[in-house]
DNA sequence: CGAGGCGTTGATCGTGGTCAAGCGCAGTGG
DNA sequence: CCACTGCGCTTGACCACGATCAACGCCTCG
């Protein structure tokens, strides 16, 4: 009951569903390794825990919107976030999944560029931005840090853009579970029977198709044997030297 | 007959035409207001322009390939890069075109993530990326500067997966044009009848579409009085009113 | 046990791609 | 000086990939 009760308040009190100020839970955090403060000592830790709360969002929860006060930056520790886009007549651009480790928020304007939602029930660090300023004042490496994921945003958004403007629904489909797995590994998970928590919906937004599309592409690999479909959102890359020839160069 | 030799060089010896270690231009400069240097005193300009050499560039000349060992940053002085990446098959996604005052060359990782070519005669100033980062150590305003660059651009990318993966070839057309005399405002230049300098072929592969429907929507919204075609690739805006209503929340 | 959300599948449609031809213009050589 | 060549742009006819519209099965939740 308790944990229902809890989904139900993160779903009537939008943003933020639970929070604390955690004294210093970051030596014990489990992605720091891939996060702003992988390049920070113990003692730098301490300052940057100093002005962090951690959040906590069910699932569908937004944690903000397209437009509004950019306010905090965040680092994904648990769960899955989806970013998008909308235009005014609701079309949506899923423009990105974040994962543990994953950092979200970097918008040098004042208003936050897209929206975030959590896909599934997620744990985040938040940090307020003109502390977080501030504190880089003092210690150049967050900004470093800071800079070098960036770069590698904008690498993967190059890559997207070639993905939505040149593949075909089964390139992007395979694409799309590659780099699932391959992020799966990188933060030291399995790669092979990957974890698919978004919907059919939000894939669709994420590679430019609709969820038929989506379905259809699925279960025709699927039948080529291409992948197998697993309970629990799984899906088992059967054949994943097939599965690079489609995708084509990813 | 000097210019018209040494756009032949420019064509031969593809990468670069010309250059030269021009001891301090940098207070000539007429789009410093908007690149990396912007935020720097004229003492660390000298700095700068100690490191940096300036590249001259024929149209259609290559500046350096994806996959190549990525030894520069760039920043674009005059005339209009493009920056693209391919599909093994010869697809190819423009994923942006720079003017000056853009820059360019920003990744973190050992090799460019795309390709650059010049679409006009262009020239560049051209730093090399060891000894900036150096710099950077020293002049951390660089860096701030760079990782607000990025942020920006990263936004636009966001954009730009919004107009690829859900506008219409239509509103996808008009969307560009509406970008390309933002940005020649921005520079200070005419925002209306602006200048369109690439080729169908390039706005096609920008946006995510074939250069026989880039025509054919181009004489469409000419037809229907929204812009005029003129010549020496420059476009009016007739009415910015409709391209803007088109273009969806641009 | 009923309701609603998500995923799948089928039938049909339409936007934009493909294939092809022709035009205008610039550069080239006879 | 002017045909010739080649490229970029346009236009037309046709096609196909993925969208749209619709129905239904399955599972979860109430």
């Amino acid at each position: 009951m308790a944990v229902f009760d809890y989904e139900q308040v993160s779903k009537l009190a939008p943003a933020v569903a639970r929070e604390q100020r955690d004294r210093s839970p970051c030596s014990a955090c489990s992605v720091r390794g891939m996060t702003i403060c992988a390049p920070l000592d113990s003692q730098e830790l301490t300052q940057i825990s100093a002005i962090m709360s951690s959040v906590e969002l069910g699932a569908g929860a937004p944690l903000f919107d397209e437009g509004e006060q950019a306010g905090n930056v965040f680092n994904v520790t648990s769960g899955t976030i989806k970013v998008y886009k909308l235009l005014p007549d609701g079309r949506r651009q899923v423009t990105g999944f974040l994962f543990p480790g994953d950092f979200l928020g970097l918008a040098r304007q004042e208003t936050y560029a897209f929206s975030a939602e959590a896909v599934t029930l997620s744990l985040l660090c938040r940090f307020p931005r003109h502390k977080l300023e501030a504190l880089m004042q003092r210690l150049p490496k967050i900004e470093q840090r800071l800079l070098s994921i960036a770069s590698n945003e904008l690498v993967a958004a190059q890559e997207q853009m070639l993905l939505l403007g040149r593949k075909t629904a089964r390139e992007k489909t395979a694409s799309f579970l590659l780099m699932l797995s391959k992020r799966s590994r990188q933060r030291g998970q399995a790669g092979d029977p990957v974890t698919v928590p978004m919907s059919r919906t939000d894939i669709g937004d994420y590679l430019g198709l609709t969820t038929e599309t989506v379905s259809r592409t699925f279960t025709q690999l699927k039948q080529e044997g291409t992948i197998k479909l697993l309970p629990n959102h799984q899906v088992s890359l059967a054949r994943r030297d097939v599965l690079e020839e489609i995708a084509g160069g990813f």
